[in-house]
DNA sequence: GTAGGGTTAG
């Protein structure tokens, strides 16, 4: 400020009529005063109309009459106007004004020039507008630099139908702009496409680089096949090239999610070879998929040693060894790290907060839980779902559900939004209680207010309908899953089966065996057990002995009383041994 | 590029 203020003054000193003429500038209708049968050079009028669109907010409708007899049709003055200092958007609106004046047709350069523009601006879809409503072929530099802004932009099908445009005409881009739709697709998560973009790139004889083997590898991890990533990872690395950390991490963590966590150490090994540090992250993942795999006494021995090398555990890390310890109900243990965190000068947050509080639900505290409650949401942690739903559930737990609804009704009334597991959890303690009709309600008011339910939903609902003998509601729902496009998980039909049993309907628990059977759904032992019971018990033995055949077929051992049971009713054991073996 | 809530019962 202080020095436009001085450099005012300098102007005033050096020029006594700069106010007068700014004022004139200012005040005068456009700054335009030009006779009628004045003769406009091209330049001078694409200067004017560049400060124009600049300055005047609705210039649109006065240009024509601000140079009159101008011709705005002749592209020379469009192309005139994008070499004046103007920016994209402001060309594209003078271009689109252009278009409605009738008659106006573009040359072929401002075209490009204003495409370039935008793309460089990264406005892309004006861009993508450009493309598709003017008729002129952008240079191959332009597309491929359009293709990058709209994998940045996460506009990855248009950028996918540009690059197969391209690779239609026969042209093959640069490796910069195939690794960043590979990269754009991963961020997308449609690795399918990722790798049969791969290929066409190979048979392109287009040569990989290290971004592109980062992004093959996490493909492959993400899509659950990380020994394919592995072997990439082995071959390039005897080629020289060396991926970033970011591949190692995605390894370790999908190594880690399937169990194998011996192959750990290999990654480290390797990483450190060639130079690269583990990172945090690295750390991280490896304490996460321990703990998700309920390895959380590795998980801990690893942090532990972590600290003992004098590592610093940030708070990311704290947050999940805290909650993995929870999970496990160690909770002195996570109390200890609660205070360690605090007193190395963390503050908890959020996810700290969570973790800890559920650890107090579980071990029933629920004093304690609530008064962390409040206190997080003093710290500003309030506005949030998932502690709500943490609270609610650990209320359920301890069979609390009045202070549970309170809690539901609260939400609401301080912006905290309920999602479909606010719902699920409330549902849930509802049926635990045996209070059907008001859990029933809850899944009606879930879909009325436009949360999508999920499986878990009706499970708990369809579960208890079962046990209590409410079978037609059972059904009911289990249908409504399916026209939801839920795929109810296979037990949920053995609960059914179950249900039909206990309440005197095997014949129709028989249909329902059948159509798991079509569906190539394995039922549990104990639902065929269940329906051996009560066909005998109803005197119908031969499907009694069909199933106790199709049992062991499937590699089940009927437990001994089913055995004997049968045994005794046909005096047979034998035959049926016999019949078990062929 | 990181961590969180619900999902048979043993």
């Amino acid at each position: 400020m202080a020095r436009a203020h001085s450099s005012l003054k300098t102007i005033l000193r050096q020029n006594p009529n700069f106010l007068t003429q700014f004022r004139s500038l200012s005040t005068a209708k456009d700054g335009i005063d030009k006779p009628t049968n004045h003769q406009w050079k091209i330049t001078e009028v694409a200067r004017e109309v560049s400060r124009i669109t600049r300055t005047k907010p609705r210039w649109e409708q006065s240009l024509l009459s601000d140079f009159p007899n101008f011709d705005f049709l002749n592209p020379d003055f469009f192309n005139e106007y994008l070499h004046t200092d103007t920016n994209a958007f402001l060309s594209l609106r003078l271009f689109q004004w252009l278009l409605n004046q009738n008659g106006f047709v573009p040359n072929s350069s401002s075209c490009n020039l204003l495409f370039d523009a935008l793309v460089e601006a990264n406005a892309s879809n004006a861009a993508k507008w450009v493309l598709a409503n003017v008729n002129f072929e952008p240079h191959s530099d332009s597309l491929e630099s359009f293709v990058q802004c709209l994998c940045e932009n996460g506009s990855i099908d248009d950028a996918i139908d540009v690059l197969r445009k391209m690779l239609g005409s026969n042209f093959c881009p640069s490796l910069v702009t195939w690794n960043s739709v590979l990269s754009g697709l991963l961020k997308v998560g449609r690795i399918d496409v990722l790798f049969e973009l791969y290929g066409e790139m190979m048979e392109f004889g287009v040569v990989a680089d290290e971004e592109t083997v980062e992004c093959l590898i996490r493909g492959f991890c993400s899509r659950g096949t990380p020994d394919k990533g592995y072997e990439i990872l082995r071959q390039v690395i005897d080629n020289g090239l060396v991926p970033r950390n970011i591949a190692f991490n995605k390894l370790i963590s999908a190594y880690c999610g399937n169990g194998y966590f011996f192959k750990v150490p290999d990654f480290l090994h390797m990483m450190i070879a060639k130079n690269l540090s583990p990172d945090e992250y690295t750390y991280q993942e490896v304490i996460h998929g321990l703990c998700k795999n309920r390895k959380n006494r590795e998980a801990l021995r690893v942090f532990s040693n972590l600290k003992e090398r004098g590592y610093a555990p940030d708070i990311v890390m704290y947050s999940t060894m805290i909650d993995g310890l929870c999970k496990m109900k160690w909770f002195g243990e996570a109390r200890k790290l609660w205070f360690e965190m605090i007193q190395k000068g963390f503050r908890p947050n959020e996810y700290t907060y969570n973790a800890l509080i559920r650890g107090y639900c579980t071990i029933g505290d629920l004093k304690e839980a609530k008064r962390l409650h409040e206190e997080m949401c003093d710290r500003g942690y309030g506005r949030n779902t998932v502690s709500c739903n943490i609270m609610i559930a650990g209320f359920c737990q301890h069979g609390n559900i009045k202070e549970a609804f309170h809690m539901f009704n609260e939400m609401p009334k301080k912006g905290i939004a309920h999602d479909a597991i606010t719902y699920n959890t409330l549902i849930q303690g509802l049926c635990a209680r045996e209070k059907l009709t008001e859990s029933t309600k809850l899944l009606g008011k879930l879909v009325e207010f436009g949360l999508q339910p999920t499986a878990s939903s009706y499970i708990s609902l369809v579960k208890k309908l079962c046990q209590v003998g409410q079978l037609d509601k059972a059904k009911v729902l289990w249908t409504e899953m399916h026209t939801r496009g839920m795929e109810p998980p296979d037990w949920t039909r053995d609960l059914i089966i179950a249900g039909l049993c206990q309440h005197g309907y095997v014949e129709e628990g028989m249909k329902w065996l059948d159509g798991m059977l079509n569906c190539l759904l394995r039922p549990q032992k104990r639902t065929l057990e269940m329906l051996i019971q009560c066909l005998s018990q109803a005197n119908k033995f031969d499907d009694a002995f069909l199933l106790f055949i199709l049992m062991s077929k499937m590699g089940y051992v009927p437990c001994t009383h089913i055995c004997h049971y049968l045994a005794h009713k046909f005096g047979r054991q034998n035959a049926y041994q016999k019949e078990i073996q062929s």
